[in-house]
DNA sequence: TAGGCTGAGTTTAGGCCTAAACTCAGAGAG
DNA sequence: CTCTCTGAGTTTAGGCCTAAACTCAGCCTA
């Protein structure tokens, strides 16, 4: 009686390796695959959309996530590599371009080597003024085919998956 | 009454952009971000396994991709492209590695310039079969916190999210 | 049959990332 | 006071990707 879901690609792909390596355990694909979807789905679309706007994902996350930590929107490199969840080379490489770019400027912020910070200038203030209100709203409209209480009970359900695996979502600050 | 969800660091986000810049929409911050993070812990997951095991996660993308396809195992570099959801010319660099390493051969399996395929190897079958089934072990582990229903309910709202998205779940068939 | 179109595949330039080696200031042991 | 250790940050080598230019066989037209 209950409406079958229309079958997807993800379980096609059950299907298949169920049939090429028999006895494998595939269930996960169920929840790890569509995530991956979803997630390149909206990975391209955010890189687009920034492309038309004039700035990359990797620097408008290093900015926005300056930005949300508040006044006086200044970080040191490590605790920018944490919240953004990536190596600390990568930052080093973030912060040079975004530097280039007059979006932020290292303030060696106490004495010497240690104790280095990344801070916004106001033209990075600028550009988020600029851009996040333009992506979020988007985004919105992606997300928008569900009804409100499918995408409650689908950010509750993220959000106990996230806390199970003891990873992002604990000390993460990335996001947009 | 009911108790409330813990908070994690998507919440902490939307507050942030309510704060820095009130009035735009942070709802589908709780679907995206969350999405974000939970891709790219799994991604961090299956490269750290792969390289322990001597693979990349492009190249056995490109191996499993063929293998799912069924006999005889092979596929021309459009679809691949497409079922791997990469641009052709990701396949013809992937195509090149994985050759070269002796896990696929292009069989110009036709007449001259089109109709070319690639096709895996014994040596590529081999790895193949050597991979998946620690792979799929190792992510069921991952998602092995949230029960069953849990993971059935998430499963199927994912696919209702993508196939509103009318992206990847259509023609893709991506996964492990 | 010459000219041009089309679409699949390849090449190239450039971006961003990770992992590992390297640098350097400050702290602690002797 | 000097040596070593430690940990934050940077640099380098290498991997994978996209976007756009390029190549080339087949086809269609006149």
């Amino acid at each position: 009686m209950a409406a079958e879901p229309p079958r997807d690609g993800a379980d096609a792909i059950q299907d298949a390796w169920r049939r090429e390596l028999p006895g494998v355990p595939v269930e996960s694909i169920g929840v790890i695959t569509r995530i991956w979807w979803a997630a390149k789905f909206f990975g391209d679309e955010r890189r687009r959309l920034l492309a038309d706007l004039g700035v990359d994902v990797a620097t408008l996350d290093l900015l926005s996530t300056l930005r949300r930590s508040g006044p006086p929107y200044r970080m040191s490199p490590g605790e920018l590599a944490e919240a953004c969840m990536v190596t600390r080379g990568a930052i080093t490489q973030r912060v040079e371009r975004a530097a280039r770019a007059g979006l932020v400027e290292r303030t060696t912020a106490g004495s010497g080597y240690h104790a280095r910070a990344v801070a916004l200038t106001d033209a990075g203030n600028a550009l988020l003024d600029r851009v996040v209100a333009d992506l979020l709203v988007a985004e919105d409209r992606l997300v928008g085919h569900l009804s409100p209480e499918r995408r409650e009970q689908l950010a509750g359900l993220l959000r106990e998956l996230l806390a199970g695996l003891g990873g992002p979502s604990l000390t993460g600050q990335v996001g947009d």
